[in-house]
DNA sequence: GCCAGGATGTCAGTTGCTGACATCCTGGCT
DNA sequence: AGCCAGGATGTCAGCAACTGACATCCTGGC
């Protein structure tokens, strides 16, 4: 299929990863991470429509993880426990085949530099849009599917970041499912009666922030 | 202060919209921009980072905005509430210093361009860190603070489309506070009980269903 | 009326990215 | 074995975004 090595793909993925440690995502070229995988410039954007999208194969191995999770939870979940569930699946998934330091070294990349951060993000909005389109498939109402979407990327992302920032190193899935009850907490107060800036005193509030840690 | 005309910025941001609209985002050139704003292509770029960026001075104000009303809420607010409250706030203020046909064609604009959703995207994520640090200023504890600032901006996301997507107009407040009421009914059950894919049945998910709308 | 300093202009250069077209290799067919 | 179709790669030219260095201009204060 390829014209000499074979995966011309993966290297240039491989390239562009070490490159961009040695010399820093900015300093290095487009055509420099072609040359160290033996390719050309232009076959590097036929594979990657983008300098940045090379660092980004896996979202899509990622939301299919997710979808498939979420088409095959049990019918009788609620909404925010299908949606967990089904990050912590694809967390599971992502930890089983990529390598501890291969995901330090990507988050560092993309944490410092503000153009990888904007295509992480929108990978992560993509997610969400296609975890509620599953859960529209499952008959969950719309406000209430784009939520629970939203909130399942929130968590993921609140605990990506407590797993990749820890050393001793608990499951990802693990910091997922306590982000998820710390949200439950957050967000299943009953709450509603500060609505207006202004509210008056309500004595029960002590314990609220007691439970929100 | 300036050298011609006053308020190089303003025109700035006035000749890409006009142009954007014309000829749409990627046809324009900021060359064309600054040119129709009486100016050099070098000068565009002292004012703006980018070309996306003119498309966005309007976030500052926003995140402005909002760390206020944050750092004003009352001493016993519960951390959604607060934050709910602030994007209702902040929502307030958008809508009263911008035209809405102005919010529809941005708003459509971003809508089909991938470059300008990214940056979209990381506005927003801006204005969670920035909540969440306001939020850990009144010692809310930190999964709390991030979650309810990811919240507050998933709710934001939510209340903003339908409120743009709706021929008669109800206030964006009100929209972010339905979404706020619908948020806490699809993570405020309980929940839990179907942490792993092959829960049990349980009946009482038929309520929480319907709740969900 | 002069002068410091900020705003603007000019110019040259790098890099990301694209279209058009040529070339090559591979696998299948006879 | 030899040939052929088609996908993968290379080559080349070019545009537009963005940057650094330096020149020039206007404005407000003295």
């Amino acid at each position: 299929m390829a014209r000499w090595e074979p995966d011309a793909r993966g290297r240039l993925e491989k390239a562009a990863m070490e490159l961009f440690r040695e010399r820093g995502y900015a300093r290095t070229t487009v055509e420099e991470i072609a040359a160290r995988a033996g390719l050309t410039e232009r076959t590097f954007f036929r594979y990657f429509s983008d300098k940045r999208e090379v660092l980004f194969s896996g979202s899509a191995d990622l939301q299919g993880a997710l979808v498939a999770a979420v088409a095959g939870a049990p019918a009788d979940a609620a909404p925010l426990a299908i949606v967990a569930t089904a990050f912590e699946a694809a967390g599971a998934a992502l930890e089983a085949h990529r390598e501890m330091a291969y995901v330090r070294a990507r988050h560092a990349l993309v944490s410092e530099h503000a153009e990888l951060r904007e295509r992480e993000l929108i990978k992560l909005a993509s997610l969400a849009t296609a975890v509620a389109t599953a859960l529209r498939a499952r008959k969950v109402g719309e406000p209430a599917a784009s939520l629970a979407a939203e909130a399942g990327v929130a968590v993921f992302k609140v605990g990506f970041e407590r797993w990749v920032g820890e050393k001793k190193a608990r499951g990802l899935p693990v910091h997922i499912r306590e982000a998820t009850e710390a949200l439950r907490a957050v967000a299943g107060d009953a709450g509603g009666e500060a609505d207006r800036v202004g509210a008056r005193a309500a004595p029960r509030s002590e314990a609220k922030r007691a439970r929100a840690r």
